[in-house]
DNA sequence: CGTATTTGACCTGCGC
DNA sequence: GCGCAGGTCAAATACG
């Protein structure tokens, strides 16, 4: 997987210099399956008129976490009330060359666009093998009981079948700080200088046991002040910031979302409902959008090719695993 | 002392 | 096959 190109395919369209909009090899090998944006006025751009990202409650990883998968009954219907249906846009990551966004197709502030792509799990179980200083066959029984595979046969079945990953979901977000608080406990486990970026990558790891979602946290390097946030599988557990802070993220959301499109001039905005420190004020350095830059959102660009518009409703774990085969 | 972070080494995948 | 770059591990270290 070489950073800058090659057969890499987990292209996003999310940062870009100001002199135009240029999709960035996010994800190198990877296929980040979402991607969400929460754009400030830095990202701006000029041309915000052909935007087609939808607003979504859902453009904080968070909510998309905690909000429908952890506490569906919680979560708004999509369906029934119209003020929460927030689509998110996926983008087709594979090779047609009508990637979501193209060329044209500048995001929009406050908006969240989610990049997709279909990579069944099971990663995490290669992951025991993968040790370099343990080279020898190895057959442990997980937690569940069953074998896991022992390197040489992973090996062999990785010949087979090119190797599964998690769904990916990318988010990016102006921040000073690296590790923003998600509601998630994370331990590091690896840091990376990245190629073509002055900015290491630092990986995690979710502390839950069971648990094998991970995500990277890197900055961008058009604009340092954004932080990008990818987050690969899904939690198994609930997470560790009380329910009761989480449903006042979801009420704060909601009214946001009932009162327009744009946020409220000094209201949280959704996108930073997930990164709140534990004491519920917003992170030092984490902006809120700049609402005068706000274009109008569109369902989508004229120009664009077809999209699969994602529901909240549609990442709920069971929707999840018929596109996934959870 | 338990937990989290740092960091160098190693593995894997891919392009050439 | 080789080299590069991303990703992961685990020993060492730091911290509360």
């Amino acid at each position: 997987m070489s950073g800058a190109g090659g057969g890499d395919h987990g292209r996003l369209y999310g940062d870009h210099p100001a002199a135009g909009f240029v999709p960035f090899d996010y994800d190198d090998d990877d296929v980040v399956d979402r991607f969400f944006f929460g754009r400030s006025a830095a990202c701006g751009g000029a041309g915000g008129d052909d935007d087609w990202l939808n607003i979504t409650p859902y453009s904080s990883i968070t909510d998309y976490l905690q909000g429908f998968l952890q506490d569906p009954v919680d979560a708004p219907s999509p369906l029934g009330d119209a003020a929460l249906k927030h689509e998110m846009v996926v983008e087709n990551t594979g090779h047609d060359g009508q990637q979501a966004g193209g060329a044209a197709a500048p995001v929009t502030p406050n908006s969240s666009v989610m990049s997709s792509s279909s990579e069944a799990a099971g990663e995490d179980e290669l992951r025991r093998c993968k040790k370099g200083r343990r080279p020898e066959e190895e057959e442990e029984i997980d937690d569940e009981g069953s074998a896991v595979q022992s390197c040489k046969t992973n090996k062999a079945k990785k010949k087979g079948e090119k190797k599964a990953r998690e769904p990916r979901v990318a988010f990016m977000t102006r921040s000073e700080v690296d590790h923003l608080e998600d509601g998630y406990r994370w331990r590091k486990y690896g840091q990376k200088a990245v190629k073509n970026s002055s900015y290491p990558r630092s990986y995690y790891r979710c502390t839950a046991p069971r648990c094998g979602v991970k995500k990277r946290v890197e900055r961008s390097q058009q604009d340092p002040s954004m932080v990008i946030t990818t987050y690969e599988g899904q939690h198994t557990h609930p997470s560790p910031v009380s329910h009761h802070v989480h449903r006042q993220r979801l009420m704060s959301a909601r009214a946001v979302m009932a009162g327009g499109a744009g946020y409220q001039v000094g209201a949280p905005p959704p996108s930073l409902l997930g990164f709140y420190p534990k004491d519920g004020a917003l992170a030092a350095g984490v902006t809120t959008m700049n609402q005068q830059q706000m274009p109008s959102i569109h369902a989508a660009p004229p120009t664009m090719p077809p999209l699969h518009l994602y529901t909240p409703q549609d990442l709920l774990p069971s929707a999840i695993g018929s596109h996934h085969g959870y």
